[in-house]
DNA sequence: GTTTTTGATAGAAAATTACGATGAATACTC
DNA sequence: GAGTATTCATCGTAATTTTCTATCAAAAAC
């Protein structure tokens, strides 16, 4: 806190006089009277400890620093009212920007659908994305980097209870990979007759592994590759050189990433599935908005 | 007059609040009570129309947009500062930007002196320099697009009334030309023995002209030749080409111009001069700064 | 010589901004 | 778990800033 700086209102003021180059006249332009403008321009000198016109008691001129302020005022007024006009289309419902935290396992496979399904719907949201895994996402979340998160439940960090869930759709898992395997564990319904090493799985980062390995109940620590994926085409590009199994959601088979020929696909018993939720911050003034977004992504899933 | 701007200073706050994300702290370094910035806080939002920050009664976080508004913010508080600053500058004496307008007959061998000396004697003050024709000259000095101008008298014009003169130097007129014909002239005393279209002048818009006229007292339009230059380098060069006369300025002589082998430089009868003199209007302020250049500029001839 | 135009000024009114005290919610301490 | 501290919001009042109306002074127009 240093400078004195000028009045925006007073630089408009100045803005009209050099428009109309009449005090009155400039005045009626800014629905103020001419005294108002008159002592504003006084002010305005005062305040910038210069001449900005030199008067002769019937007219004025603008003196050459005069016109320079005139035009660095112009864009400054111009930059205040864009701060403005954009800050105001925020607020209101079903417009803005939204800036949308998404985990990896999740992004690839929803976010073309609904960045074309929100243009055309919500032609007044502006979506940015951010990818990132879970516990970075609440971070950002928590901290206003992003406005709201789509990931997979359950979500367990110190600032969940400062969240809001809403719940978007459930997302199956299957097991997917070897013919032979599949069909080996279909039979057995378990693990035990596969080979070791044989069952990929994203690093630990990851929600979907976790849920993966809670939804095969496969305890047998011995069946993991020691090997871990970053990303689901490196998983099952591992699967498929090692004839391998793994899990994927069906958002993701759905998008036809396990069409290779070698690829079998197939229901888990119990039909587990993940739960997807977005998640925005309960001090939020925008829930009708993001409820709005939310709607539409429920419909793209069911 | 459309839109309601914010106040800098509440824009101030906001940034000063993201710096030190804490109210009180933030209040502090502006120098105002918590209350105060709290309050601003909540009045930009309600202009803005959005949130810009949320609160849980103990702590807060900026939203994704508030944290866009702040970026905005820094920008419009920087620009706003310049401006200031920048102004600050102007209004003292031996400092600011002063916008110079000066006749082509000058210009080119006063101005190169002028601002190294100006660079070296008055740092503070930084010259941009204009070249044009008395009348326009004349014109952009009463309308603010230069503080002031050069050039010589005597000026009759309308707005002639309402500028100050300061003289600057007295620039004695010389004979130049063809050896033979400045001998003529001498002896004579004048024109009547040289060849017709044998004179050279500048164009009309060009007082020097009309000195060089007056001075010489040639009253046969004949011995004067149609051709009209635009430049004193264009007129010497038709002055020797065609073997005739013309008259040039001591300054223009002192820089080398009529160094060429075949030229005569001769006083004329009753030495005489022009007046180079500074114009500035009667209204301004800083007549202080401009006679410290005319002070600079007289002793740069004398 | 009077009227009109134009910008400055003075004093009162209105609006804005700031302050201090207090309150509510939460976290911290012992 | 009661007491203390921290933090931001709120309320009423005070100070400041902005604006208005009316009037003035100078110059131009008629």
């Amino acid at each position: 806190m240093n400078t004195h700086l000028p009045n925006l209102k007073h630089l408009q003021y100045l803005l009209a006089l050099n428009e109309h180059q009449h005090f009155h006249r400039a005045a009626d332009a800014c629905f103020v009277s001419q005294s108002t403008l008159s002592s504003a321009i006084i002010k305005l000198e005062q305040l910038l400890d210069c001449q900005l016109i030199e008067r002769d008691h019937k007219s004025f001129v603008f003196t050459a620093h005069g016109k320079a302020v005139v035009k660095m005022a112009e864009q400054l007024i111009h930059n205040a009212t864009d701060l403005v006009e954009f800050s105001r289309s925020q607020g209101l419902a079903g417009k803005g920007h939204i800036y949308l935290g998404c985990i990896p396992t999740i992004a690839p496979f929803l976010l073309t659908d609904v960045i074309s399904a929100s243009s055309q719907q919500l032609p007044d949201i502006e979506l940015f994305i951010k990818e990132a895994p879970t516990e970075v996402l609440l971070e950002q979340l928590a901290n206003g980097d992003i406005d709201i998160a789509i990931l997979a439940l359950p979500i367990d960090n110190k600032y969940s209870n400062s969240f809001k869930q809403t719940h978007l759709c459930q997302d199956p898992l299957y097991l997917v990979g070897d013919e032979i395997l599949t069909e080996q564990v279909s039979k057995d319904g378990g693990y035990k007759n596969i080979p070791a090493e044989s069952v990929f799985l994203l690093s630990d980062e990851h929600c979907l592994t976790e849920h993966a390995l809670s939804a095969c109940k496969l305890v047998e620590q011995s069946k993991i590759n020691p090997f871990s994926a970053t990303s689901i085409a490196t998983l099952l590009q591992m699967t498929i050189h090692h004839q391998g199994l793994t899990f994927l959601p069906e958002m993701a088979i759905n998008k036809g990433v396990a069409g290779h020929a070698y690829l079998r696909v197939m229901a888990m018993k119990g039909k587990p599935y993940r739960d997807i939720a977005m998640l925005e911050r309960k001090g939020s003034l925008r829930t009708e908005t993001f409820k709005l977004l939310a709607t539409l992504i429920s419909e793209l899933f069911n």
